[in-house]
DNA sequence: AATAAATTGTGTTACATTTACACAATTTAT
DNA sequence: ATAAATTGTGTAAATGTAACACAATTTATT
């Protein structure tokens, strides 16, 4: 066994994770109300110490299904955030992720049960410590990447229409989206698969339900696309 | 003062940097041979544990600094590298930036006494850790950035030409660019002061000498280009 | 049963960007 | 003077994007 190193600083190392879901109206974060110190009873992002035993991606999964019940979810480091005094209490880095999850299918009660609320992204209170920037910034990445890449079918059901993907990019961008333009972009990436069935839910037209080509939406994620190409940035 | 956290967990932090140049025909990373244990001689990038009186990008820039003299150099943070065993001395998560300077610019006798070297990209040699996957990620995303947003300006001399600008670009891309729309594509961003001069080190031809307008370099950065637009990802 | 209102699917044209390629001008060496 | 290498500028075809029209579907209402 190697001798250990001689740095004797005290920096401890957390987990944040930023969750992003989709009501078919708004984008949503995943927020807790803290009862527990320090900061008890305002709200933060649910977050951890990451353990010895664990990865980053392991501790940010840990965190993430604690509250959620969920595996096997989208999620992205988004960086470390190590500003000396962003913790009051002692130096802590926090490696901050987020997560795309579909609403719908994650386990409500636990949430509640954690303290977790959903918030309109537009409408999210104030945070502890750097979670407001990390939460900025993690809206900043998501529209960077969702731009690009197949991003956002990780926030749809496993099975969607093209009016619904619309109305999904339009909450991400906050921005109107031509429909018809939308769509031919959408089907020319070749990444869906007609189911054949329609959407019930509707009043009027009942819209085409489309589901992911899996094997395409892998091997095809990181080609470049151009979703949203009169975005103001 | 607050109470402490009573999380007793030793994970150590470190800093990795991944310094880039280009030397007009190559893309160049800055490695250094260790002298000191552990894994003495053998490559390695520059890094060092984050002190507990400075912020990650502070840690960043004095790393950067003790090897190449610089400051005030484009750097970003990449993301935090954290699998369990990646050091085995002891668990220690490292936080990976990366570093665009003007090869030129930097003081090479310093960096030398550190036992740094220059590689071709494409010629270097094995690293220890996971510094191979930190620094085949940092190419992955100079080539994303680069592509979008003007960056690649942080790796020449104040005043350059645009055939050198494109050699860069054909050295990031790994490939052919075509003379005549590269340049058109680069004059159309508007960023480029003509100086009057013309570059004097030449056989033929003597290229005309730009440099970055500023003022709309720094208030453009985050505008979206498409600078590369035919890169097969 | 006919009609209105809302929504969905598809088509068409003008405009902008990208690609592929041609030619003239500059500089040094022969 | 001429050749060889390189640089600056131009142009037409192909592709992609933006803006807009119209027909089809579904439910509620008359």
């Amino acid at each position: 066994m190697l001798q250990k190193y001689t740095h004797d600083t005290r920096i401890l190392l957390a987990i944040d994770c930023i969750i992003f879901g989709f009501d078919g109206e708004e984008l949503k974060l995943l927020l807790i109300k803290r009862n527990f110190e320090p900061e008890k009873g305002k709200w933060s992002l649910m977050g951890g110490f990451l353990n010895e035993t664990e990865d980053l991606e392991e501790g940010a999964k840990r965190v993430l299904n604690e509250l959620t019940g969920l595996e096997n979810v989208y999620m992205e480091q988004l960086q470390a955030f190590g500003e000396i005094t962003r913790d009051p209490v002692e130096r802590t880095v926090s490696v901050c992720f987020f997560a795309l999850i579909n609403i719908h299918a994650h386990d409500s009660e636990l949430s509640r049960s954690m303290n977790g609320y959903w918030f309109n992204f537009k409408d999210k209170p104030d945070l502890i410590f750097d979670h407001n920037k990390m939460v900025n910034m993690a809206l900043s990445q998501l529209r960077y990447k969702a731009a690009l890449h197949p991003l956002g079918f990780e926030l749809l059901p496993e099975k969607f229409t093209i009016p619904q993907l619309q109305k999904l990019y339009e909450a991400i961008y906050d921005m109107h989206l031509d429909r018809r333009n939308f769509s031919r972009k959408i089907i020319s990436t070749g990444l869906l698969i007609d189911t054949g069935e329609k959407n019930e839910n509707s009043a009027t037209k009942k819209a085409m339900l489309y589901q992911l080509d899996a094997e395409k939406y892998k091997n095809n994620f990181n080609d470049f696309h151009n979703f949203i190409s009169d975005f103001k940035w």
